[in-house]
DNA sequence: TCAGTGATTAGG
DNA sequence: CTAATCACTGAG
């Protein structure tokens, strides 16, 4: 019996590497769509969720993106490359977790709005247990949450953005949201 | 439809 | 310091 590569025994071999992270986010959004997010959770478990839904903001142009204000404290993570985590708190309540792609300097990142089995971001963060901690984590080197290829490729549909009414017309209308 | 909830931000 | 805003959720 042929025995298995080096690659196919480490426990890891399908986490999604940097290169993944380094693109453009109308790249790696709709790529997102099927992989698995593996969180380690306090008992030192861990879990897997495939993703079902993410939306994508794109540089200081995009009226909807954080990044469109310019360089603050809070999205300063945004600025760096891709692969980090970019993590806020929002009405008080929910902590919304996104992907930073692409290249420094170049502010983007893909909000993840759901799972499998969980819909809505506020609620999949409170699933995962994700809080402030996680902002500025890097998926590559991280021990305690990262992302795999999960070998499926899903087909999804596109849409509009949800919840960004102050963007104005065209950045509401723009389909960056991807979505089973 | 609408209140809850508190960090973040711009402005004085 | 103040006050407005907000990439949401759950109850009615």
């Amino acid at each position: 019996m042929r025995r298995k590569s080096l690659t196919e025994t480490k426990p890891d071999f399908r986490k999604l590497p940097q290169e993944f992270y380094t693109r453009d986010v109308l790249d790696v959004a709709p790529d997102l769509i099927g992989k698995n997010l593996i969180v380690r959770m306090n008992d030192n478990t861990c879990r897997s969720f495939q993703l079902t839904e993410v939306e994508a903001y794109r540089g200081e142009d995009d009226k909807a993106c954080h990044a469109s204000k310019g360089r603050t404290e809070r999205t300063s993570v945004m600025f760096g490359i891709g692969g980090h985590l970019y993590v806020y708190l929002i009405y008080g309540m929910y902590w919304m977790l996104n992907i930073v792609t692409g290249e420094k300097d170049n502010p983007q990142a893909v909000l993840l709005r759901g799972a499998q089995g969980i819909n809505g971001p506020g609620k999949l963060t409170r699933e995962l247990g994700i809080d402030r901690s996680f902002y500025g984590e890097n998926l590559v080197t991280s021990t305690r949450i990262w992302l795999e290829d999960s070998g499926q490729r899903l087909d999804y549909k596109t849409g509009p953005r949800i919840g960004i009414d102050y963007a104005g017309e065209y950045w509401k209308s723009v389909p960056w949201r991807f979505y089973i």
